[in-house]
Order: structure tokens, then sequence, then C-alpha cells
DNA sequence: TGCCATGATTACTA
DNA sequence: TAGTAATCATGGCA
């Protein structure tokens, strides 16, 4: 475009000054009134020149004077031979380009989120990956959906407008540039193809305004994604009964120790669908407030341990082992549920209820019974205040100083070679 | 709506 | 770095 004022100016000096290259049916020309033609081409060329500085009515009104002038054959096919030489040069930019692949994975983001294309109900997949996320608790996030849904259905509206109006100016535009081609086609030599060169220049043009629209829209779509997921994530939710209960039967039956080992902590993450951070969590804070006031978890403490004893009795009477997380620094094989504590494996209960329990060869459950057992008898009889000699159970839980002791384990504690009949060491105090 | 329970976070410690 | 203690924030219930 900006190279036909350069056109335009050597042929002005050139069908002036009668130069050589002058074309022949220019040169042609000459004779009597050849001054006077020379003179007519450079007023027409003049009235080209300056067309641009009238106003539009003027313009239109020279215009046509000049389409109508004798001589436009003439200019008509100087220009042609000049296009011939110039178009040469243009070839080369012709040639179709690959599609940008950077706009390619825009569109197929677009259309995986259901930004683009047919509406699907997009943020589904966020949702489910969310729930997932959330260790399967994501059941009741119904509102949550609903506004990812809606606000996505906003970007989507968003998107689809100024997609419209994108594709409605460059189809504007490209019709101007169309017709301004076809009008200057009148005056001066412009093949289809040129047109066509020309409007491809203009979808490229636009087509780099559609790639910043798609890409504001997927910076969006990603902003509201990674929002919903993190408040999702955020979100407090308690968990759900039956990971509680996971929970509460580990920690019960681990009262004298409950710090589960990685493995353990991973076991019960997975059994309770949660991560283990969160078991983390949920043993810190239950120690604490365990810890807090002993009184209060009294009656959770009966029931899982009853529960416990039940299952114990279940699991030996059935010569089975317990599917109960191993606790750190256990004897038993790491990561293993069963036996973590073969240190209790011949334990007398005999100090729990006065009955004499010889050589009962009882598993990790057992022990783990014992435990709660040993620390509701406490609780019956004091607590942290019964590390007296007539404590039946001195617990290998709160000490005095009030915290879990350090080191001992169940299976520290107690020794493996110990034979039946042995009493747990603790319960010796 | 207030209260309690509870999961998460943060600062600190050993 | 795991655990403790305090605290925050939210869910659930009466």
């Amino acid at each position: 475009m900006d190279e036909q004022p350069r056109l335009m100016h050597s042929h002005t000096g050139v069908g002036m000054a009668g130069h050589p290259g002058l074309p022949q049916h220019l040169e042609g020309t000459g004779g009597a009134d050849g001054d006077g033609r020379k003179q007519d081409i450079g007023d027409i060329l003049q009235q080209i020149m300056t067309i641009t500085d009238q106003s539009l009515d003027e313009a239109q009104a020279r215009k046509h004077a000049l389409n109508c002038h004798r001589m436009k054959p003439a200019l008509f096919n100087v220009l042609c031979e000049i296009k011939e030489k110039t178009v040469l040069s243009i070839r080369g930019a012709q040639e179709e380009e690959p599609p940008d692949p950077q706009l390619m994975r825009l569109d197929n983001m677009l259309l995986a989120e259901g930004v683009s294309g047919p509406e699907k109900g997009g943020g589904s997949a966020a949702a489910a990956a969310a729930a997932a996320a959330s260790g399967g608790v994501g059941a009741d996030n119904s509102a949550e959906h609903s506004d990812y849904r809606a606000k996505l259905s906003q970007i989507r509206q968003i998107y689809h407008t100024e997609l419209e109006k994108y594709e409605q100016a460059c189809n504007e535009f490209t019709t101007h540039v169309m017709n301004l081609l076809r009008e200057q086609s009148r005056t001066r030599p412009i093949s289809p193809k040129e047109i066509e060169r020309m409007v491809s220049i203009i979808h490229r043009k636009f087509s780099s305004i559609q790639m910043q629209l798609k890409q504001s829209t997927c910076e969006a779509v990603m902003i509201l994604r990674s929002r919903f997921l993190d408040a999702l994530m955020r979100k407090r939710r308690n968990f759900n009964k039956q990971a509680t209960e996971i929970l509460n039967e580990y920690f019960y039956s681990h009262l004298s120790n409950p710090y589960p080992s990685e493995e353990a902590k991973e076991e019960l993450a997975k059994k309770c669908a949660i991560t283990v951070a969160q078991v983390s969590n949920w043993f810190g804070n239950k120690r604490i407030r365990y810890k807090k006031n002993i009184g209060k978890f009294q009656e959770e403490a009966n029931m899982y341990a009853a529960r416990t004893a039940v299952n114990a009795a279940n699991a030996s009477s059935h010569g089975s082992q317990a599917n109960s997380p191993s606790t750190p620094n256990s004897a038993g094989s790491a990561g293993s549920f069963n036996m973590s504590n073969s240190g209790d494996l011949f334990m007398s209960v005999q100090s729990l209820n006065g009955d004499s329990y010889q050589g009962a060869q009882v598993g990790a459950n057992v022990q783990s019974q014992v435990d709660t057992l040993r620390h509701v008898i406490s609780q019956t009889g004091g607590y942290s205040e019964g590390l007296t000699a007539n404590q039946m159970y001195s617990p290998q839980g709160i000490n005095a100083n009030g915290g879990w002791p350090d080191a001992p384990t169940p299976s520290s504690v107690t020794s493996p070679t110990e034979g039946p009949g042995s009493v747990h060491s603790d319960t010796s105090n």
C-alpha cells in the first residue's frame, strides 16, 4: 500500500520529462500536440497526487473527472507496466503460513474448558479434580460448582460477544478495503490476487487481536479455576464419619503412643481418603485436645475401648490379625498393619482386671485393646495424679508432666522375649 | 443466632 | 522437621 505514492512519483518523473523509459504508447503521442498531452498527463498526475488533500465531495468529483479523462487509458497502461515490474517482489509474501501453534494451544484449551465450541457444562472437570483432591468429600460442593459454572458461562458469553464483534469488525473492514481496492482498480491495475493478499494481511492483523482475546479468556478461565480449586481445598470440611471412626479407633487403640509412623499415617490417609497432612493435623489436634480435657473424651475412649475389645476378641478367636496401621518404631514389618506390637505377644492382662490371663497370645490389636482398657480403668480411678503404686495403669500415654513420654513405643516397652505372664513394664509401676 | 466441634494455620521448640 | 500450643475459621446443631 505504502509503495503506491512512490510508484506514482516515479511515473510522474517519467511521464513528464520524456524519459527513455517512457512507454511506447506515450512516446508515440509526441508531435505537434505532444507537449499538450504531456501537460495533460502532468495535470492528471498532479490531480491524483493532490486528491487526498481534498474534501470527500471534491475528491469524488475529481475522481469522476479523472475516470472520464481521455488520457486515463494511457495512464492505466503505464501503471500496468510498472506493476508488472514490481509485482515480482511481493510474490514471496503470498505463501500460506502454517497455523500458529500458540493459537492452536489456546483454541484447544478454550475447547477443553467449554468456552469455545459447544457448551458442555464447563467446570465439571475442575470440579471433579477438586473433589478428588479434597479426599472425596466434595459431594456437597454443588454451590461452588454452580458458582464456577456461572462464572465460566459469563466468560464464555463475553468471549463469544467479543469474538462476534471481532469477526464483524474484520468483515466490515475487509469489505471496506475490498471496495476501496475495486474502486481504485478503475484508476490503477489491481489484480484479484492482490486483493486476496490484502485481505489475508487484514485477517492476519485481526488474528493477532483474536489471539489476544483468546489469551485473555484463557487467563480468566485459569484464574477462575485456580480460585475455585483453592477455595475448595482451603475450605474446612469435617471428615466423614467413617474417617473419624478410623482415626479415633487408631488413636484410642494406640493411646499409649498416639504417634503414627509415616507408614501408618499413609495407611490411615488411604483408608480415610484424606491426605497424610490431614492425618497429621488430626492427630496433632487430637493429642492436644485429649490432653487438655481427658474427662471429656472419657465416653469416647470407653466406646472405642469396648469396640476394640470386641474386635480383638473376634480376631483372636478366628486366629486372624487385626488390620490396624503400625505404630512408629514397631518391631513388625514396616508399613504392615499386622503384628506391629509383636513385643506384646506374650502379655498378661492380669494387671487389667485382676484375673489371670496367663499365656494368652494376643496380637497387636490386643495390645491396642489393652492400652485403651488401661486408659479407661485409669480414668475411673484418677489419671495423672494416679501414678501411684495403687494405680493399675500407669499410662504409657500422658506422663506426670502432662505429655506423652518421648520414646516408649509399645514394642520397646515390653520385651518380645518376655514369656507368658510377664507384665508390661508400665504396669509394674 | 450463638455455641461448640473441628480442621487448618502459625509461631515456636526440641 | 515433627510436634505442641494457640488461634482462626468454618460447619453443624439446638
